[in-house]
Order: C-alpha cells, then sequence, then structure tokens
DNA sequence: GGCTAATCGAGACGGTACGTCCCGTCTTTAG
DNA sequence: CTAAAGACGGGACGTACCGTCTCGATTAGCC
C-alpha cells in the first residue's frame, strides 16, 4: 500500500500536496465509463468532467488515456482480481479448474466489451499489455504451478512452461478477439490441447 | 474474380455505376496509411486525401475505418496471403516450419506495428479478426493439417485440433501484444508445447 | 401564352421534346419548399427530390435557385399577382387604398418569410430585383397611375413620378428588412409623406 | 470603450479569459472577407483560417455569420459611420446634401457589392437589419433633423416625419436591390418626392 | 421500322463547408 | 504549488449540398 502511494506523491515539495480525492475520482470515474462506453470512446475530457476535477489535473498526473486504464488495473478496480491456478489437485485438474473459471468470465456477454477493451488498451500501452499478461496469469502464477508440474514428475523436465502458459491464455485471447461465446466445458480441450489427451482406462 | 466484382457492384441499378478506380485508390491509400502510420492515426480523412477522392465516397461504402481495413485484409494487401502448413513431413516438422515463418514475420521490426494494427482493427471490427484468424491459420488450414495428422495415425482421435489449432495462433497474437520479439527458435517449443516434449532416443 | 412556351421549348430538335410535366412539378416543388423553409434553406437537391426529378433535369433548365424563384414569381405562383393601385378616386384615395392592402399582406405574419425570401433571391439575381419591383407595383402600374395623376391636374407636371414610386415602394421594403409589423392605417402615413398631409379644412 | 468590453467579457468566471486577439482577428477578417468575396460566399471556416484561429473560438461567441457582420458593423469596420444630415440650411437643401452623399456612396461600384452584402445579411439577423438602417439614419439623425423642421416652421405640425424618413431610406434601399447606378443628381428628385417640387419664382 | 438524338430518373463522383467533439496546452482565480 | 474552470489553436468527425458526370430507359422526329 505504501509503495503504491510513493508512486504518486513526490517526497519534497512546497505548496499543495496532490489531492488523493481527486486521484481516486478520476481512477473511479474512468473505470465507470470504460464500463460503460468501452476504451475506444473513453475521452480525458469525459473522464475530466464525470471525475468533477479539472482537465489539467488529469494530465499532470497521467501520460495518456492507457495510463489510467492501466492504473486502474492496478488497483484492480476493471478485473475482480488475478486468476489463480489452484493447487489442490492433479495438473490437469487444476488447469481445467482455472480456465473454465477464466473462460467463463471472458465469455460472459457482460463481459466481453471489457476484455475487448482491455486488449484495445493494451495495444497502446505497454503497461496494460504487461498487467493483463499478468492477471490472466501466463507471468508468474500459472508458469509457478506448471514449473511445480515439472518438480513432482507429473510433467518431463522438458516441458516448455513458458510456451505452453502462453498457449493456454494466447487461446484465451483469441476467443476474446474473435467474440467466440466458448463454452466453458472446452477448458477440458484446451487443457487436453497442452497436456494430451486424457489416456484411456 | 467475378464474384469479388459481385460483392461490390450491384446487377441492377439506376444512375452511374460504381467506380472500380475510386475503389482501388482507396483500398490503396488505406494499406499505404495503416502501414507507415497505424491503425490509430488512420483516419478517413486522410485515406480521401491520399486516394484523391471526396470524404463522402469513402462513407457510402464503407461503415468504418474497421471495414475499410476489412477489405483490404481480403484483398490481401495488407498480408502477404495465407501461411499455410506445408504438408511434407511429419507432423512436428509442418508445425515447426510454419510456425517459425509466422514467428519471424510477426515479430520482424517491420511488421510488429502492422500486426498490432491488425489487432487493433480486429476489435473493433469482426469481420477483420475473423480474417485475421484465418489468415493466420486458424480457420481451416491448420486444422486440415492436424486433421490429417490424425488420419495418418501422427496424433490420436481423440486429439482436440481445434484447441490446438488456436492455442498456437493465440501463442502467437501474444507474442504481438506483449511486445515479445521472439527468437523464431521458439517455434519448436510452441510446437512441444502442444504435441508434447520431442521423445528422447 | 405562346411566348412562355417559346423560353422553354427549343424549336427544330429530334429526340425527346422537354416534359411540361417536370417542368411544372419542379415550379411546384420550388413554391413549395420556399414557402415551407425560406429562400436560404432552399437545395436543388430537395428539390429535385420533392419534384420527383433528376438533379439534371434541374440543372439542364434553370442556371441557379434565383432563376427558379424567378420563374415562379412570372408563373404566379409565389405572390398572389400584381398589385395594381386603382383609378377610382382621387389619387390620394386611390394611392392609400393601394398601400393598405400591400402593407397588410406584406406585415402578415404569414407572409412576411416569404418576402424577406423574395428580397433575398432579389440580392443574388437581377430578375427576380426586376419581378418584385414590379409586382410591388414601381416598374410600370404605379408610375402610370402618378402619371395620371399629372395628367388630370392632381400632381403639378414638375412631380417626380419615378421618385414617389421609389419611395413607397422601397418604404414597404424598409417595412419588411426591419420586420416593422406596420399598422395598414400607416398607409395614409405614407401617402402624405409623399403627396404632403391633407390640407385641412 | 469600457462598456464595450462589459459585452463581451463576463463578470465573474474563472478559467481564463477570452482572448480579445482572437476577437479582433475575427472581426477583422470577416471585414476583409465580406469585402472580397460578399456575404454569400462568407464562410466561418474562411474567416477562422483567415484570423488564424480554430473554427471552435469563432462559434463559441457568435452564432451566426449574421452576428458576426452585426458586430463588426457595430464595430464601425464595414460602413465609414453614420450619414448624419447636415443642420446648416433650408431642409430641402440640407436632406439634398445628405442623399446626394448617400447614393453617391451606395451606388458607387465599389460599394455596391457591400450594400447588397449588408441587404443579405440584414435579411438573415434582425441586428444587422437595425444597425444598417439606423447607419443610413433613419432611426433618429434624419428623424430629428426632420423634427427640427417641423419645429422652426419649415414642415407643418401635421408631417409625418418617420413616413418620410422611411421613404427615403427605403428608396435608398431600392436602388441597391435594383441595382440601379442612380446618378447623384437624382438626390433632389427624392426630396422633391417627399417635400413636393420646388415651388417656382 | 430502324436510326439517331435528346430527355428523363437515378445516383456516383470530387469537392467545400457545416457544426460538433476532443485533443493537449495555456491562463486565470481560489485555496 | 495544486486545483477547478475553461478559452485557445488545431484536427477529425460524419452530414448536407454543390455542380458535373454517367448510366439505362424512354420518346419522337427522320430516313
Amino acid at each position: 500500500m505504501m509503495d503504491v502511494v510513493d508512486t504518486y506523491r513526490q517526497t519534497a515539495h512546497r505548496g499543495a500536496v496532490r489531492s488523493e480525492a481527486s486521484r481516486t475520482a478520476i481512477l473511479g470515474a474512468t473505470t465507470r465509463l470504460v464500463l460503460e462506453r468501452g476504451y475506444d470512446h473513453l475521452t480525458i475530457e469525459g473522464i475530466a468532467t464525470e471525475a468533477k476535477v479539472g482537465k489539467q489535473t488529469v494530465y499532470r498526473w497521467w501520460p495518456s488515456k492507457g495510463a489510467l486504464v492501466a492504473e486502474c488495473m492496478l488497483e484492480g478496480l476493471l478485473l475482480p482480481a488475478e486468476f489463480l491456478p489452484p493447487t489442490t489437485g492433479t495438473l490437469r485438474d487444476d488447469l481445467t479448474a482455472w480456465l473454465r473459471e477464466l473462460l467463463g468470465f471472458v465469455t460472459a456477454p457482460a463481459n466481453d466489451t471489457l476484455m475487448r477493451s482491455l486488449i484495445a488498451a493494451a495495444i497502446e500501452n505497454e503497461t496494460v499489455a504487461e498487467r493483463l499478461n499478468s492477471t490472466l496469469g501466463t507471468s508468474s502464477a500459472l508458469v509457478n504451478r506448471l514449473t511445480l508440474a515439472v518438480a513432482v514428475g507429473e510433467l518431463p523436465s522438458s516441458a516448455p512452461v513458458t510456451e505452453i502458459s502462453e498457449s493456454l491464455v494466447g487461446a484465451l485471447i483469441l476467443q476474446i478477439l474473435t467474440r467466440t461465446h466458448s463454452d466453458p466445458d472446452r477448458a477440458e480441450s484446451f487443457v487436453s490441447a497442452v497436456l494430451g489427451p486424457v489416456e484411456p482406462g
């Protein structure tokens, strides 16, 4: 919490200090407007008005729409939290559970505009891309789960854990892009795609 | 060729017929400007000027920037062609060769702005998304190659060919989004992610 | 009647002859649209649509909006007819009767937009100006009445009949321009302005 | 001066104050363009470009071309000043001198486009009409001169001074409308039209 | 009766201007 | 020194009409 504060509060200064109320209002307004209207159609002017704040106050602290959205994601205002794969069963079961939840969230009619907005923001802004990738699991959590599987012998040590992780997250993003309202049951198939089909018997 | 003509020329009409010269000029201008400046920064006004055409002539035939870009893709103006997986060796070799080429193309410094532009366009426009997906191989060619592999016994019949295909293309798109300039040698790893590691010996 | 026909029908020709139906429809549409929306806001495109006629058919026969309106006036479609001063009583009575009627017409709420439209058209188009001037009486009828008055000794032979006429019509136009909804009773005062006050006794 | 400022500067405000430089540049550009090209052919876009100003800055402060021209007239940028009838001789001489000057100005080839432009503007915009009328003398100066004439017995007390005034100005406007390049010597005749012919002997 | 021309409706075309929205910057007053 | 308010020059939006042009379908005098 402390370090988040440090990112926006200057240490030594004279005169008024940055208003936390404004910052909160701006991020809240951004969140609301992204959800309502999507990333394109999002305007700085609209955010300032919605937040009852001067335009300059926005420009003073954020260089672009993308940066604003990135900070909203960091604050967890746009996505519920990180989607973490469980460590409770077999690799296959854990991955399937994780992917099923994510697939359900991502293709829900209420969320698909949001998800496309986040991809749009990610294209413009590298920080958003990183954060999106990380929220969906690739950057660490998913890799960790796979690494664990290697450690316990569920996967051979030659398994390309990074690429498996990216394949799963990538497949997810492709669903968003193509507007495919995939059945959550496809989670099993996607997991089979990277772990191989379930052995019969 | 005939059918392409039919898509834009009405058969029964009164009044002057649509100008093929204008249509070509507009698509050419769009292509040039997307390549030069990217999808955002692409403006209808700029396209009309570049094509030496009235703005209304653009609006008369295309509802949005996205539709324009979609038609450019259909005409093969933006991407070289379809990237087709070969059918010349083992599945693993064919997929690796295909992915290596695509990975090289996609992460080439000259192309990455274009690829992000195409994703941006895909977000706005479903037709672009479909066409992008199809050009990168998912929709049919790649699935066909995998189906063939099932037929000749290289893959078990239970292999989820659609999901394997989407995982590979998705991984590719994730490279674009995260601006990862992946080494083409990672192609092998990605293929291993879906086919399993190379068996030793 | 014959000569009116001659103005639009070529004498020697081959091929289809000018359609009287179209001409009538166009003039009718022009009349309706001027009355509804005023001279500005009048568009050739609107006229063609309203008349169910091709745009070119308008342009083929009339060079401008002004010319169209001028022809409408010639056909008596826009103004009831000419306002002619009577020759039934004294000059003063006749002029007063004439001016009273005109003042009533011109400042009627239903007509004032029309009258301003006609002035607007007159500014753009000399023919409209002449026709407007003539309809209001200046060019001949009013001058004739005044000349008659000179002949019968009601006015001295040195009376500047043209200038008296233009003063009366000019005063009328000024009422239109300034949007003054003058009481028709002012007719007497205007006549007194040019004939001198009524002699007492 | 102070009061002119007050008409456009709000007293209580927050944020930057209206730029006097922009206002002046816009009115100057409007004046130049009306004189060069006439009231029709005057475009907001052209004014903004000529004034090196954003279009919105024009729209922010003026609702229409007419309002712009009206303000130019108020600032005395379009017409030299008011044309005031002198009070130096007999009524007849004073009116003749005044009308001669005005007739000369109005029908000068250099000014007749301007005058028609002003009438066009007057039709669209009541404020222009009032200002035009007042500049040409009707609203007060001319009436005052006539009232003085009544006071000193040059005119009978029953003389309709307002109507005489409107007749003279109206006659002037009719010259403009009909594009009559009247000889300034007609001034005498017009004056005779309202004062009666010069008594012989 | 076929040929030739002109007219007609429809509407596409290259343009100009409209009036609006937003951009990112600058200027002012208040705290 | 921050903040709100908002004016500024600028760029693009999508629309309305301009006047010209190009179609296929009539229509009417002429061989």
